[in-house]
DNA sequence: ATGTCACAGTCCCTGTGA
């Protein structure tokens, strides 16, 4: 069982390079963020000559989370189940897995509103594997605009006083650790910065200056039966990239 | 800090978000 997790910033703009990162890696269950497009224009049937079931929580322009699963997808979950407008969160039940594809709010500025609004979101989110049937596996992987870190972040002196890297946000990460789940790329990789973020601006991706904000949290059974979890860095490079590189995690049986 | 990208509308440039 192979599963992916991947910012995609724009599925209509990336379709070309997503298809064929499908092809090449053939995961079973891909988690996708920052689709940015509306249900109309989702690629439900290219995605099921694929092979791939999917489904999309669209927003239009901004943020827009998806599922891709060549295992089935049940009980799908869109959002929080308030009256948030931003379709940044959806889960659903691939094979015997409970899956959620996470957008975490970007957070702007530490005095905006919008960092606010994220460590709120984070806390929901945390509130929602409290609650979770702890005797399913579970997948919680995305975006979550947080360097777990210092050891995630290239230059830690850069962030001091903005987004990413404060402490209220390591917090909120911690939280989610604390309902019984592992960031397992980082488990797998201790001594591997594993970023997964690299601006577009300043040539950073080929200056080493990224982040690793996109992690996929899995439950101790999951843990254990993991046998790897890297970031495909190939998908960064060449042609249209997206800013973010796909995430991916192997289990045996 | 910034040598970028993607979106929609003001529509072949500009403002916004990341």
């Amino acid at each position: 069982m192979k599963i992916a997790t991947w910012n995609v910033n724009s599925l209509t703009a990336r379709w070309a390079r997503v298809e064929s990162w499908l092809l090449e890696h053939a995961p079973d269950v891909v988690l996708i963020q920052e689709t940015k497009q509306s249900d109309e224009k989702f690629p439900f049937a290219p995605l099921a000559a694929l092979g791939y079931e999917s489904v999309h929580y669209g927003q239009g322009q901004w943020n827009g989370v998806a599922i891709f699963s060549k295992v089935g997808i049940e009980d799908v979950r869109r959002g929080f189940g308030d009256d948030d407008p931003e379709a940044r969160f959806i889960g659903a039940t691939c094979g015997d897995i409970r899956v959620y594809s996470c957008y975490v709010p970007n957070g702007r500025a530490l005095d905006d509103p919008h960092y606010a609004y994220k460590l709120e979101w984070l806390a929901k989110l945390a509130q929602v594997l409290v609650e979770r049937d702890r005797a399913q596996p579970v997948v919680v992987g995305g975006d979550f605009n947080v360097a777990p870190t210092d050891f995630d972040c290239y230059d830690p002196s850069l962030f001091v006083g903005t987004t990413h890297t404060s402490e209220p946000e390591r917090a909120a990460l911690r939280a989610i650790e604390a309902t019984g789940l592992v960031d397992l790329t980082r488990h797998l990789n201790p001594d591997d910065p594993c970023f997964t973020w690299w601006d577009y601006r300043s040539g950073s991706f080929h200056r080493g200056w990224g982040l690793r904000i996109d992690m996929l949290y899995v439950d101790e059974g999951l843990c254990r039966k993991a046998t790897a979890s890297y970031v495909d860095r190939e998908a960064r490079k060449g042609e249209k990239p997206s800013d973010h590189a796909p995430v991916v995690a192997e289990f045996g049986a």
